[in-house]
DNA sequence: GTCGTTGCAAAGCGTTTGCAGCCTA
DNA sequence: TAGGCTGCAAACGCTTTGCAACGAC
């Protein structure tokens, strides 16, 4: 869980969500790194272990191909602009999923996206 | 927006999803249609003309294939089990979403997963 | 007869894997 | 020197598309 032990390509597509900061996917991810600095393979591979790692968080967008993110250690959700495509961190959570649970079942965890259009798309 | 307006492989495709009446994948549709009542090629196209009637709906479950349901007017949001993998519905809204989004930003439209274990798969 | 529907096969796309060479401890 | 990392190319699975035959109105 430290970034010394991360090999020198899996440091480039590490520093690539975290220069970026925003939630990516592993294509947006190799244009960010610079495709000529790795292979697909090694990428696919890299954001793997980074995951495993607990580097990096999976954010799964509706109708959207798979993202990551760098973990951060607050709860938070995601809002997707249909306009722009954008997703961006929301802070804070609604809460009070416990009404909706049914009886007998256990939550263990939750994902709330909010779609919509941002501050930029608005007219 | 008429069930007879559909043809008559449109038609296997939606009884299917109405029988079994939870979550599936295309691949899973096809399996409860009978693999050997249409193409592939049918289904892709079947599915995507029948979302696009409002026969169907789009059920994202993070990690997950992409799924679709029968269309139901009430709005709800979908617990997915990770023992048993098994995808409910659940009847409600926490609602409150206002306090979470930033200025300037607007919705349309949310979507909450809760992940955890089903009350039969608790031991 | 026309036009949408169907099914096969091929293509497309994102992702994974096999393998040989490389780097690093 | 051993073991993991890398990159190429091939394989893979899911989905889409081209096209010719079919079927409904």
């Amino acid at each position: 869980m430290d970034i010394k032990s991360l090999t020198k390509k899996q440091r480039i597509v590490f520093e690539a969500f975290q220069r970026e900061n925003r939630p990516m996917t592993v294509q947006q991810a190799w244009l960010a790194a610079g495709v000529e600095c790795l292979g697909q393979a090694t990428l696919y591979r890299a954001v793997a272990k980074l995951e495993e790692l607990g580097f990096l968080s999976p954010v799964e967008i509706h109708g959207e191909p798979p993202m990551w993110e760098t973990k951060s250690s607050d709860h938070h959700h995601h809002f997707y602009c249909t306009k722009c495509n954008g997703v961006f961190e929301l802070q804070g959570c609604p809460g009070n999923f416990q009404s909706i649970l049914p009886d007998g079942f256990s939550m263990s965890n939750h994902s709330i996206t909010i779609y919509g259009n941002c501050s930029s798309c608005q007219n």
